[in-house]
DNA sequence: ACATGAATATTGGAT
DNA sequence: ATCCAATTTTCATGT
């Protein structure tokens, strides 16, 4: 996977090998460098002389590493342009995208290693424990979240955004679901009571609302009882030591 | 800052340089390899067998990074602990995080390449048009909202989220504004109708409600026209042929 | 530790 | 191209 590799070359040579395997699409090129960078686009921002690890995808994306986070410090997200070039006796990559109109500019003070890497396709990747799929299991058990309800639609547009879960309950209630796969906090909370306040305009009709998540913050449940909507448990993924009946539910088919 | 390399080693040595170097807590080590990952924590993942570039960084965060997107295709953030094992002949990586309880594995199958770098820490980072700044420059110049507008608070809590600036006009009538650096979304439009029904109950006068924002969406503009909303444009970063005062305002001091 | 909200959010999906 | 909504959001900040 390794392809090509520079220790400590001059700043002509790092030209040369950005140039070149840049040029192709087809490598990831990593630079360790001590280098500035220079960002204007949505925002605009300034990085003075640092160590950083640059990386460069096939896709034309590109993020600055600095030495903790998860987050680059600098990066830029499939750009349309990528070059090298030599300034003032200096190596420049410059990085650009239409649309919005962003560029990325990183210049090389003391480059310490280059590379490019070719790393195939991937293959199969799975994510368990999507709202999404939260909502499919809800849907298919809709006793999960209380006896007797009837879900009518899911993914219902409004003109306050889309409900999540439209339901009737064994009275014959409206019901309106809010899901979240995490902690519900208070903005859960308010798009819940906009959703029922829209219904119950739109139907004139009685509709209770219902925010299912597996936690909510405490806040947020104070505003829920003022706004008289209630809380039910629902996790996103299976416990560890859960029940059969739980597990099979939200087990990835 | 390159401080260790190898090339197509044994499983056995790449624990050995695994462990060796992660134990420091001073480098940022690299490992290209086809691998396999498994994470297990606010929800869960699978990725067969297929080429990646693992980092991890000194303060114990984790990325695996396939071959496109600035995003990574597994990660984690600040790591309480991580390892590495030799298991059935073949070397495992495991980064684990109490609070929230998450676990990430990652299977070497075949190794290109590792390697340990020491990226010192960084110096200066100064990032403009944040939504702070442009709320801090409107607190300073209220006229670029509208002329005669006083501004009584900032970040002004209310019981349904916080107001970024609240005001009143050259009539003495409140005004709420609601501020978005980016494009404002019907999302937007909700938010500030929302302060705004709230400061009219609470104080009993009329009040009136400004969504500032260099764009907004077509919907987000019906919306906010159904609701009796002003829209009003405002910039988080001077144009780049902008006036001298525009310029001079938006300016990092 | 908990809660809130911004972000150059990124990314995928729907229209 | 626009717009919307989820995200293992991450991250900084305030309480």
């Amino acid at each position: 996977m390794l392809r090509d590799q520079l220790l400590a070359q001059s700043p002509a040579d790092l030209v040369v090998f950005l140039d070149e395997h840049l040029r192709s699409g087809r490598y990831l090129v990593q630079v360790v460098a001590e280098c500035e960078v220079l960002y204007h686009g949505r925002a605009a921002s300034v990085a003075d002389a640092g160590d950083y690890l640059v990386m460069l995808k096939p896709d034309g994306s590109l993020q600055v590493h600095g030495y903790r986070g998860v987050k680059p410090v600098n990066w830029q997200p499939q750009t349309d342009e990528v070059w090298a070039t030599l300034e003032d006796g200096q190596a420049v990559l410059v990085a650009e995208r239409r649309s919005p109109e962003e560029l990325v500019r990183v210049v090389f003070l003391e480059t310490s290693l280059v590379q490019a890497l070719e790393l195939r396709e991937g293959s199969g990747f799975v994510l368990m424990g999507t709202e999404a799929e939260m909502q499919r299991a809800l849907a298919r058990a809709p006793e999960l979240i209380e006896p007797g309800l009837t879900v009518l639609d899911r993914e219902l547009p409004t003109d306050v955004g889309g409900i999540d879960l439209f339901a009737r309950d064994a009275q014959g209630c409206l019901v309106v679901v809010e899901l979240k796969r995490a902690k519900a906090t208070q903005e859960a909370v308010h798009q819940l009571a906009r959703y029922v306040a829209r219904v119950r305009e739109l139907t004139g009709e009685p509709v209770r609302g219902v925010l299912a998540a597996p936690t909510i913050t405490k806040p947020a449940l104070a505003a829920l009882q003022r706004a008289a909507l209630a809380f039910r448990e629902v996790t996103a993924l299976p416990e560890p030591d859960a029940g059969p009946s739980q597990g099979a539910l939200f087990e990835f088919a």
